[in-house]
RNA sequence: GGGGCUGUAGCUCAGCCGGAUAGAGCGACGGUUUCCUAAACCGUAGGUCGUGGGUUCGAGUCCCGCCAGCCCCGCCA
């Protein structure tokens, strides 16, 4: 996995939380493309330059298999026979050759491995489903086209000829959703999930809201492939089908994020790089403080911070637009980045600590039990209401950035409060109020960064 | 050629169904620590909201044209 896939993942995670919390039943369906023409590349490639991985588990390593499968494409782009042989090899694959089948899953195996020590890190709960799910039905997608009367035979493909979309040449835009070689695509599968999610137990998952995180240079596609959904009458009355649009991961120079030596980025030295930040600057701070802290302390707040950091930022923007990736931005101390946040929580936990009772004004206390003097007090209450507000704007419109903006203002409240109003230090009845205060900006804290998939912390 | 997205302060971005003098953060400059973690707080400077029209009592927001950047457009996903 690389940084390409950290938006869809930790975006789509978000809005998976908040539909959830609002009590909608979520299928979180990983629609991993185990199942198209990259396939049929890699394992042509493979069966010239390393037979022994399409037959034996790990026989290569997965870092060796990534290089494989570039030689692969490069081939695949270069050399029109290759072209053709790998082709032939996705249509035996969707047939069901045992050949093909053992190697397409040791392959698939062995990057799913992957995938899965990255979601455990990162907390993200999927269920896989990959596009070869679909298989099965693939011909009777075909086949219903077919009876609906939008299929046309075109060049030897079958194809759905879009209305109001044209290619270069002007011509009607079409879905090929069956290729001259008899091989089924991405269009393909993507209506057969389609119809699919909407039609009814067993045969289907009875969905009503159907939501696509993928980046935006696929609208047209899905733009495409919704339309011909509702045209062969896949939709229900009154369901909800919607593509959530992300933007590029560029670099801090504003162009695609590439490693030094200008490869990809793998997802996993980008989280290790988050953590190390975190790491270094948590130990330079304990030695400018000279706090003693052992080394668990450390290891905990250097990964709970660093992986925090990495998804706020990615939340916290407007997801429609590109999203600029800079550790130096996400790891600052100040600002709307998740180390902000997780200070404002961290500062009420200390509160508690040094004796702060955070049960005190309890509703069953009584509304007189609260009473609230200083301007801070009130700026706190008025932001604490606005939560629900925001909670079902977020569920409604699919923006987790809605969420990140409200519990920044949030934390930026509480710090002006903290900063000048004395709880511990209170009356009797000042006391109380500002620690119920504490406790609901706590709570409030905690179950927004919830939503964003972020644990908090006690100390930092 | 067609389509989509984007264009708001030096930088990164908010701005939700059109509503009062356009908001943050960073960076810059200047302050605050006998007191709950200063990873904080307070203040100053900085914007003809790409551009030209239109609708409206009122436009960053809606409509049309133009400019710029990115992305997509027949058998990849």
């Amino acid at each position: 996995m690389h940084v390409g896939h950290l938006r869809s993942t930790i975006i789509g995670d978000a809005l998976a939380r908040v539909l959830e919390f609002r009590g909608q039943p979520v299928l979180r369906l990983n629609h991993v493309g185990d199942w198209g023409t990259q396939f049929g590349m890699l394992i042509t490639h493979l069966k010239q330059v390393a037979p022994e991985a399409l037959n034996t588990a790990d026989a290569v390593d997965l870092g060796d298999l990534v290089a494989f499968y570039r030689q692969a494409k490069q081939r695949f782009d270069a050399d029109e026979d290759f072209q053709n042989t790998a082709r032939q090899e996705v249509v035996r694959l969707q047939a069901g050759d045992p050949v093909s089948l053992q190697a397409w899953g040791l392959l698939c195996d062995q990057s799913r491995r992957e995938f899965q020590q990255l979601y455990e890190r990162l907390d993200i709960r999927l269920s896989e489903r990959g596009e070869s799910f679909y298989n099965p039905y693939l011909e009777a997608v075909v086949a219903d086209l077919e009876a609906a009367g939008l299929l046309v035979v075109d060049a030897g493909a079958k194809c759905v000829f879009l209305e109001g979309m044209q290619g270069k040449d002007g011509n009607p835009l079409p879905l090929i959703v069956q290729k001259s070689d008899g091989g089924f695509n991405y269009a393909t599968t993507d209506l057969a999930a389609i119809r699919y999610r909407f039609a009814a137990p067993p045969a289907g998952d009875g969905a009503r809201w159907v939501i696509y995180v993928t980046d935006a240079g696929q609208a047209n596609h899905f733009a495409g492939v919704f339309q011909v959904a509702r045209r062969a009458g896949w939709i229900p009355e009154g369901a909800r089908l919607e593509h959530v649009p992300f933007g590029l991961v560029q670099g801090d120079d504003g162009k695609k994020l590439k490693t030094r030596s200008g490869d990809t980025v793998r997802l996993k030295d980008l989280l290790d790089e988050a953590v190390e930040r975190c790491e270094a600057d948590l130990r330079r701070r304990l030695a400018d403080e000279e706090r003693q802290e052992d080394e668990e302390f450390v290891q905990q707040v250097a990964t709970t911070v660093g992986l925090a950091a990495v998804k706020y930022a990615d939340l916290s923007t407007n997801r429609i637009t590109n999203y600029q990736f800079s550790f130096d931005r996400m790891l600052a101390l100040q600002g709307n980045t998740a180390p902000y946040l997780l200070y404002a929580v961290v500062r009420i936990a200390g509160i508690a600590r040094k004796g702060g009772d955070l049960g005190a004004g309890e509703a069953t206390d009584g509304p007189e039990a609260l009473q609230f003097s200083e301007p801070q007090e009130w700026a706190l209450v008025r932001e604490l209401l606005k939560l629900d507000t925001v909670i079902a704007e977020v569920e409604q419109e699919l923006l987790p950035n809605r969420l990140c903006g409200y519990l920044f203002e949030l934390s930026q409240v509480f710090n002006r409060f903290y900063d000048q109003v004395p709880v511990l230090k209170a009356e009797p009845a000042a006391r109380r109020s500002r620690l119920a205060l504490c406790r609901l900006t706590a709570d409030t804290l905690k179950l927004g960064l919830g939503l964003l998939g972020i644990p908090t912390l006690e100390r930092m």
